[in-house]
Order: C-alpha cells, then sequence, then structure tokens
DNA sequence: TGCCAGGCGGGGT
DNA sequence: ACCCCGCATGGC
C-alpha cells in the first residue's frame, strides 16, 4: 500500500549544521538502511510525517497522513541537531573504548525513530546476533510493504502498530520467531491507546521506564534502547551481555556491576555510550571485538559489513 | 550436527 | 537477591 505525501515546508538548515560541526553523513549512515540512506539523501518516516534530508543540509517535510509537529522542530529533534554533546565527547575523549571515536564521530547525532519503532528495534535484538536481529527488521519492512511516494520516489516504510494488529501472521512470515507474541502485544498498546509517546516523554525518566518494563516481553535493555532513540533520554544505558562483558574486561570490574559502574561514568550519556561502543566495535562478536580492543583498533571498519556503520551498503536480501 | 547469540520471564533457592 | 532454564530462528 503507497501513501501519498504532500509536501509542508522546506528547511535550508546549512548555518546550524556547519556551525555545530555536525556530521549528516555519520547521522544518515549509522544503523540504517540503503532505502533510507542512498549516500547522499535520507528518509525519516515517524508518526506519519516523512523528512528528506540531504547532505547539504536542505531539508524537506511532507505530510503523509498527520502532521501534528512544527516542522523545523521535528527536524531537529529527529536529527539531533540542537543536542549538545561535549560533555559526552569530554569523557568519551579521556576513555580506553570511546576515545578514538571522540575524534572521528564527534559530529555524529543519533536519529531518531518512533516510540513504536524504537521498541521493535530492541525486541529484534534479543537473544539474537547483531545481523539476525537486523535481517528481522528488515523483513518486517520488506513483508508489510507499506511505502509512501515522495519526490517521485517510492520510498518503504516500517509498519504502524495499526497494520501489526490487523495483520499479526506475516510477523512469523518474517521468521521473527518468539518475538512474534511481543510485538504484537505492543502494537495493540497502541492502537488501544495504553502507551502515549507525547504523554510519556513528559514523565521522569525512571517512570517511563516501568511503563515501558510493563509490556511483556520488554525489559532493561528493550526500555532503555528505546527510550534513548525515541525519546533521546540518555540517563541509563541500554547493558547487554556483549557490552556487560567487555565492560567488565576493560574496566576490570565484576559483570554485574557494569550498569552501577556505567551509570557514574557517563551520567546523562550513559545510552549514547553504550550506542556508540557498538558503532566504533562495528557490533562485531565478543571475542573479536576484545582482540580489536587489544590491537587499539577503536573507530569502524569501511571492510566489516554490515556493521552499524555500513550497514545502509549491506544487501539485506 | 549441535551449539549459541546485543533478553526476557518464570520458577527455583 | 540471586541462579537457571526455555525460547524461534539462523549462522557456523
Amino acid at each position: 500500500m503507497v501513501t501519498r505525501c504532500v509536501l509542508v515546508e522546506r528547511l535550508d538548515l546549512e548555518d546550524v549544521v556547519r556551525s555545530r560541526g555536525i556530521d549528516l553523513f555519520k547521522t544518515f549512515a549509522v544503523y540504517n538502511y540503503g532505502y533510507w540512506f542512498d549516500g547522499y539523501r535520507c528518509y525519516v518516516h515517524i508518526d506519519g510525517v516523512t523528512i528528506v534530508g540531504t547532505l547539504d543540509a536542505r531539508f524537506a517535510v511532507y505530510d503523509c497522513g498527520s502532521l501534528t509537529h512544527d516542522p523545523d522542530r521535528l527536524v531537529r529533534y529527529v536529527f539531533g541537531l540542537d543536542e549538545d554533546t561535549t560533555p559526552f565527547l569530554r569523557i568519551a575523549e579521556e576513555d580506553p573504548l570511546l576515545r578514538l571515536f571522540a575524534r572521528e564521530f564527534a559530529g555524529w547525532r543519533l536519529r531518531s525513530s518512533s516510540l513504536w519503532w524504537s521498541l521493535v528495534v530492541g525486541i529484534c535484538q534479543q537473544n539474537a546476533s547483531f545481523r539476525q536481529g537486523w535481517k528481522m527488521l528488515h523483513s518486517i519492512v520488506k513483508i508489510y510493504a507499506r511505502s509512501i511516494e515522495v519526490e517521485g520516489r517510492k520510498i518503504p516504510i516500517a509498519p504502524s502498530p495499526r497494520d501489526v494488529v490487523e495483520k499479526p501472521h506475516l510477523l512469523a512470515e518474517a521468521r521473527v520467531g518468539y518475538r512474534a507474541r511481543t510485538i504484537e502485544g505492543i502494537a495493540k498498546a497502541f492502537t488501544e491507546g495504553l502507551l502515549d509517546p507525547i504523554e510519556l516523554s513528559r514523565k521522569p525518566y525512571e517512570e517511563i521506564e516501568t511503563v515501558l518494563q510493563s509490556l511483556r516481553g520488554v525489559g532493561s535493555y528493550t526500555a532503555r534502547l528505546a527510550i534513548a532513540l525515541s525519546f533521546r533520554k540518555y540517563g541509563r544505558a541500554p547493558i547487554d551481555r556483549w557490552l556487560r562483558r567487555i565492560a567488565s574486561r576493560i574496566y576490570g570490574i565484576d559483570e554485574k556491576n557494569v550498569d552501577t559502574f556505567w551509570h557514574q561514568r557517563w551520567g546523562s550519556w550513559s545510552a549514547l555510550a553504550s550506542i556508540a561502543v557498538t558503532i566504533t566495535l562495528d557490533a562485531e562478536p565478543l571475542s573479536r571485538a576484545l582482540e580489536r580492543i587489544e590491537r587499539g583498533e577503536l573507530l569502524p571498519k569501511e571492510n566489516v559489513v554490515p556493521s552499524p556503520y555500513t550497514m545502509w551498503r549491506y544487501d539485506w536480501g
């Protein structure tokens, strides 16, 4: 099903991007698919609105069903243009894992997703490898076959909660395994109005985490990742087995203390730091990641495909 | 061929 | 507050 969109506003944010040293290439490329970033143009579809951004900092906002945001504010929010990451970089410069990332990726900003899609992203990472998780997400997008038409191009978009509630059986087809029940349950929560992102975003961090964790199949990892991706709140880090082992080894602490240690070190930047570690080590399997740290290879490599940084040019099938 | 992986919940102690 | 197991699926 194709949804047509109408242009709402064009924005030239070159001054903002340049004066703040924002690196749009990295911001567009990281954790993205080829149909949403082609090396020049980036598409973000969020709650019935589509943003088309280009590397020269021109942005166009399209209404694809429901425009409830101020276009300028939405663009700045989604690409983190007003986010001052200086305090994060200060800590990262001195960090054994992120010291090189702090230099090379200083201009990177996290791209936001809707709360719904952020949760699905988290669920697909559960008990699966990096590649398998992102393959599942790609498969979901492909099988629900939703798309929008903007600027004469047909762009695939993620299914909405309603799409999933109407056709839950397609999740099995997307080979998400036992995650299907979790995803369907969350989709229902959205369609029944039990999860209002705007209302939720106004609550204190702990409360948001509690609400999200009350969803069956959403634990602290998924909740914190979703809060980072959709609300740009980084106060607590999503810590999985991979990061837990790396941190335990590198900082010489017990695995069960990683959470506390990470929070003491990164404070309100905890989640951004954990995501940055996955980027800079190319989400490589644990043993290889540890070898890379040993060798001081702390930056993403062009030839590791797919990785968080290179997955946009990988053929997911 | 059996493992087992960027979690989680349920059931044990 | 722990520990332990099963779980769909795919990669090795």
